[in-house]
DNA sequence: CGACGAAGCCTGACAGTGTCAAGGAAAAAC
DNA sequence: GTTTTTCCTTGACACTGTCAGGCTTCGTCG
């Protein structure tokens, strides 16, 4: 099938740009020339540009449920810095990849069901944790208050270092697995 | 001053959209238009589109600044609580701005000295009061491992609640002040 | 076998964008 | 009174996303 390879060609285009630039200055157009084809026919794969960004935050959303449920195999104790550290590890590996994941405007996220349901199944892998974690016990809202509390301080982390302000205000970090896990430590969450 | 008041005018006009739909549709010309200009007066006040940004996100660092300095104003043993409220309500009540401060593309934030010494001012605020509630027993690395913890979780909370994935999986919050509180609690932090 | 329709790609055109270049009026500085 | 500076204008350029329509090529079905 062609077809598919010229998807998959500017679908990889797409990320590295992203990757390397940022989805903001990624042109349709120049995905084209630069496949070697004319500027419409990428049209033919994807509907819009946001349906690249789609694309991509799709296979984004994958990644990080695969890696977080990957975390989970950590021993008991161990989980939650586990989780904390694979979400901050992730995004910091793909940090234009998870930018996307995130700019609801770009992927046009209130429109794509499909895309909603990817992104809700990795922070189901969260919400699990929490809640074995917590026991029968738990209220449902202090299941609620914590899960959000463990997303918010790994999101947060996450979007702090890779948007530089963290690293300028607190220093060049010598090693970040360990300030990831004192972090975690610092907050009762991990 | 005539010139002030075209300044003033795109400013505020920039403001506005950016809180109503978002930074990336704002356009340039569309500014000059709507304040019944040319389209390169603009530029006779802000060097760029971003120089645009710059300025909205000094005006949102200030603000930002100022309500955290207010937040400290409270009680010690609720500080934390109060700053955390204070982070997350100001996201919430100025989204679009609260995004433009942290999309450092669109500020061009490394070629703006200026606005990263803004940036800081905001965040020492937090970091002195994690100083002075750890004590002078605390190590400079607890210091920034806890700061960086109360600013993500802050941050977090702030950037999942504005993108809506938060609110989407986690349902409807029916007193917003009150989950902050216990997400602040089930996190050590608050 | 032959017609037909869809898949995949192309060229062309349009409105809109940010920004460089050059000019011009009016006020301010000397 | 002349020069300079401030503030704004018109004009152009390259570039963007996307609608419209046409052209091959190939699988399917009568």
């Amino acid at each position: 099938m062609v077809s598919s390879t010229l998807r998959d060609t500017i679908f990889r285009a797409a990320v590295d740009h992203v990757a390397e630039h940022g989805p903001d200055s990624l042109s349709f157009r120049k995905l084209a020339a630069d496949a070697g084809v004319s500027h419409q026919a990428p049209y033919h794969h994807f509907a819009d540009r946001r349906g690249v960004f789609r694309a991509i935050a799709l296979d984004g959303f994958t990644r990080l449920s695969d890696a977080l449920v990957h975390a989970m195999s950590a021993p008991g104790d161990e989980q939650s810095g586990a989780l904390l550290e694979a979400y901050v590890e992730f995004a910091l590996a793909n940090p234009g990849q998870f930018r996307v994941m995130f700019r609801s405007d770009l992927c046009d996220m209130e429109n794509a069901p499909e895309l909603q349901a990817f992104a809700d199944a990795a922070f189901d892998t969260l919400i699990d944790h929490v809640r074995t974690k917590l026991g029968e016990g738990a209220s449902i809202n202090d299941i609620r208050a914590r899960a959000a509390a463990m997303w918010s301080i790994a999101h947060g982390l996450a979007t702090l270092f890779i948007d530089g302000p963290l690293q300028r205000k607190i220093g060049p970090i010598a090693d970040r697995r360990e300030f990831i896990r004192s972090v975690g430590e610092q907050s009762g969450l991990a």
